[in-house]
DNA sequence: CCGACGAGGCCCAAACTGGTG
DNA sequence: GCACCAGTTTGGGCCTCGTCG
């Protein structure tokens, strides 16, 4: 355990001391360093010498100053609204490691719904040279000229594919499993206006209600408002609907960690989840599976939908002239756990 | 909201160009944008009108020519473990708000506890001319020549400042709360052996128990080993033990997702949280206070952790040659919830 | 058989990125 | 105004070798 530690880390050599050494000159060692398409032009055994000494000399290009001639930086921008837990930790994984794998870093901002901050963050990010945009439930105002790939919400917009979920399938898949249960008198949960697949979620939600048969009371729906991604979101929503009504057998979530702050606020007004309300979230974060009780869950495949992403950003990015899908959509997934139960009389 | 969308947003004129327009030297045109110290040689007149002209063609200089130059990039480097819920959420929240302030964007990189990656990064990231490092339950193993403040359970190493929880007062806090409660038997959770917090946090519980006068039996402490900031990480290993053996009252827990997960593991056992056994999570993470029960845990600050580091770093970084204390200490706080109950009979 | 000329092969000079001092 | 940061890019230049008159 206790290796001792090796040298600093030190800035390695130029190009130009590289090419000192090899008595050439930096355009040679340039070429043969990038494999660029010119390189045939160029002796293999000389090619061999470069390759060989930059490997000895632990040869690393300056990326400043290659960034500064080729305008790519290897650097994608994510705007994401916050860095909540369960949605954002699941899906940046899955970005991070696609990324990294391709050899992009990116920067993280998050502009917690703020719309001056959702003007600027892309500016900030194009100023420093990012390759492209990588937006988390998040809407462009102005067109960009990088690429950009965005995940949940985005309208129709020149330039941005985007990553959705099929949001008649998951209301579908979450209201008829209430309705097969017996639950007629459900409570919904409308997210928050400026979150932008509030819109049409709500709407799919509305739609196959109307189809399967469920009344929705207007009085029974919640609408969200604080800008938070905590339990707490849910929490005082739900604490207040108590208070007014408890003519309902089920409520409909916005996602899970709102479910769990509902939970909380029905335990907290003296009723039970599952007994006396069956509650179902959306997302499917880690915790919603362990939750007492556990939690049934319209599920997002939010690590493909990560990937994904990642990917085509980059592939839009290296292959710019290509056309591409402007929306990729994915297929939800119920996952029935305990906090749905038949209801009771 | 279906405001038009401007035009896209494009690389704005150059210094160059700036200057030709002004029929003044790029050099000057330089000084007064930066306001460099030599900028009183420049008459005020000229000074107002550069500036004028500056915003008005919307002049911004580019970022990767200024950084080549100066070698600053006004960037810094993240690597934590991985992108756990909880725990890095909140600490990240507070550090990108402290960065950006100071106009500086970050990298983040997750190294999932591979050697060969912790090795990796932070040379991946020197390579991009980060201007400091911060590192999340992450150790160096070799030396950089630039600022690094690092959060939890780095080795004291020169250059580096360690920001941390007291350990000793942290496992005072739980074990007190337990032992009032009159819990005497009492199970432990390791964590894994290469989250650098493990020993340390184990070593402060076990004096501490000592002192209070708990006997700890190697029999009721749980390894945990899998490589996960999930829930499933306590999990399991409760289950095992509780298979064994269930002769104790209480369990003190790594973290709150790992409580999280061992509460379930009770309740799949047959048993009750807190009814036949009590436990004490570590972190204080956003659910814990909604979660049935609710969890008593050991709150560390992560909020002040994340701002104090982001700002240090930063004070660093622009004054890198004054003197800095090697360890900032952090006082944890006991959140008594519903999780923890007097041990009955 | 010699000299001229053309064709490649191999590498380099120099301009360029955009700002700093 | 000029050198400098550290690379990339491209249009030649020089040399060699082969061929043909």
């Amino acid at each position: 355990m206790d290796e001792p530690l090796r040298k600093p880390y030190s800035a390695p050599i130029s190009l130009k001391q590289l090419a000192e050494y090899l008595k050439l000159s930096p355009a040679t060692v340039s070429l043969v360093v990038n494999n660029a398409p010119h390189v045939r032009t160029i002796a293999k055994a000389t090619r061999a010498r470069v390759l060989e000494a930059a490997k000895e000399l632990n040869y690393r290009p300056n990326s400043l100053a290659r960034s500064l001639r080729t305008r790519q930086t290897f650097t994608i921008g994510v705007i994401v609204p916050e860095l909540s837990e369960g949605y954002f930790t699941i899906l940046m994984n899955a970005v991070e490691s696609s990324l990294l794998q391709a050899g992009y870093l990116h920067f993280v901002v998050s502009h917690q719904w703020q719309p001056d901050l959702i003007d600027e963050y892309p500016k900030l990010l194009l100023n420093r040279f990012v390759d492209g945009l990588l937006l988390v439930n998040t809407e462009l105002h102005q067109a960009v000229n990088v690429p950009v790939v965005s995940i949940s919400g985005h309208k129709k917009m020149q330039g941005v594919t985007n990553i959705l979920l099929n949001h008649d399938r998951s209301a579908m898949l979450a209201l008829k499993h209430l309705y097969d249960l017996g639950h007629r008198r459900i409570a919904f949960m409308r997210g928050q206006r400026h979150v932008s697949d509030s819109q049409s979620r709500w709407e799919s939600t509305m739609g196959r209600a109307q189809e399967i048969g469920i009344e929705v009371d207007p009085e029974l729906c919640i609408y969200l408002e604080a800008n938070s991604w905590l339990p707490e979101l849910g929490y005082g929503p739900t604490r207040d609907l108590l208070s007014r009504r408890r003519d309902f057998t089920a409520l409909f979530c916005f996602n899970d960690t709102a479910a769990l702050g509902a939970i909380r606020a029905i335990a907290d007004a003296g009723l039970s989840c599952p007994g006396d309300i069956s509650v179902v979230g959306f997302d499917d974060i880690a915790v919603a599976a362990y939750h007492l009780p556990s939690l049934t869950t319209v599920r997002q495949p939010l690590r493909q939908m990560g990937e994904i992403a990642a990917q085509l950003l980059i592939k839009r990015i290296q292959n710019p002239n290509e056309e591409y899908a402007d929306a990729i959509h994915f297929d939800p997934e119920l996952m029935a756990r305990e906090s749905t139960r038949e209801v009771s009389g």
